[in-house]
DNA sequence: TGCCAGGCCTTCC
DNA sequence: GGAAGGCATGGC
């Protein structure tokens, strides 16, 4: 149990910066809306737990937890990185960027926990999104440490050590089916040194993506959520089913038939470059937003 | 009831 | 190295 502090107030001014979108837009799952206040959403970040809340270009945060607030805060959601700059640049590539951009504008790709990324992401394989945050809400709420925020429990992800005596069955009752073995043998893999954690920084992207897909459950587009949303590298193009459909119909005009992922690759590469990852949340958002 | 969900693993050519 | 089938589980 930690210890509950005096909240206290951080107000931050951002521009190009829509806190909704951000966490709405499927790269995070352990966010709520706080039904109670107006565009206000509670969650667990690193040691803490932030309630975060947008008037216009103001970002005000509340926290059990106050050290370096700023700086998680501004860390988490990439406050110091200039988003003006990348969608006047991303707004010309094309037509269908810019027609996406008109309803998305905003999204910031989160620093997210890599640990947690890691497993969150194994748990998507073949799954919804509900159902996914589901299981890491279970797998935080029996593993991870508690704590206390205006009168309601909240948990952090657990750490690889507090993984470390859970059983393949003890997943499975958290709700993740197959994956179960999966999760299992990944928590192992990093507590036998397979995988160090804290040398992500220093690994370049291909290196770090080959060391991903070693991992079991870990393919292609997991490995490439992981590093776009947790690694800070913008220029992976994670392409799952929706991606694919988008890509196809928007870019070869394929209707019926999907591309090849190989040649969607390809495309993103030589279109999108460094902001690859950035331009296909907001081509995954937009259509999402359009169909339901 | 049957199908699908932000894929991946295994098996088999 | 590419294709096909299986996989837990809940929502619709």
């Amino acid at each position: 149990m930690i210890v509950l502090r005096e909240k206290e107030e951080l107000c931050i001014d951002i521009d190009c910066f829509n806190l909704k979108y951000t966490l709405e837009c499927g790269q995070c799952f352990r966010w709520e809306v706080k039904s109670s206040e107006e565009n206000t959403y509670m969650g667990v970040v690193k040691d803490r737990v932030l309630k975060v809340k947008q008037k216009e270009n103001k970002i005000f945060v509340y926290s059990n937890n106050t050290d370096s607030l700023e700086e998680v805060v501004r860390n988490y959601f990439d406050f110091n990185t200039n988003y003006e700059d990348i969608e006047a640049k991303i707004i010309e590539f094309d037509s269908h960027v810019k027609e996406a951009l008109s309803n998305t504008s905003g999204i910031r790709i989160l620093n997210q926990d890599f640990f947690e990324t890691l497993i969150s992401y194994i748990i998507s394989a073949n799954n919804n999104i509900p159902r996914i945050s589901k299981s890491v809400k279970e797998i935080s709420k029996r593993y991870g440490k508690r704590i206390c925020f205006e009168d309601k429990e909240y948990y952090l992800f657990p750490t690889p050590e507090e993984l470390k005596d859970v059983t393949i069955e003890e997943y499975r009752k958290c709700g993740v089916g197959f994956r179960d073995k999966y999760i299992y043998s990944t928590v192992h893999d990093i507590l036998n040194g397979k995988l160090d954690i804290n040398k992500i920084k220093e690994k370049d992207t291909l290196t770090l993506r080959e060391e991903l897909l070693n991992l079991k459950g870990v393919g292609p587009k997991v490995a490439d959520c992981i590093l776009l949303f947790s690694c800070n590298r913008s220029e992976v193009f994670p392409i799952d089913v929706w991606v694919e459909r988008v890509m196809s119909v928007l870019y070869f005009k394929e209707t019926k038939g999907k591309m090849k992922k190989k040649d969607i690759l390809e495309y993103a590469k030589n279109n999108f470059g460094n902001y690859a990852g950035i331009v296909q949340q907001h081509l995954f958002y937009n259509m999402r937003e359009k169909m339901f």
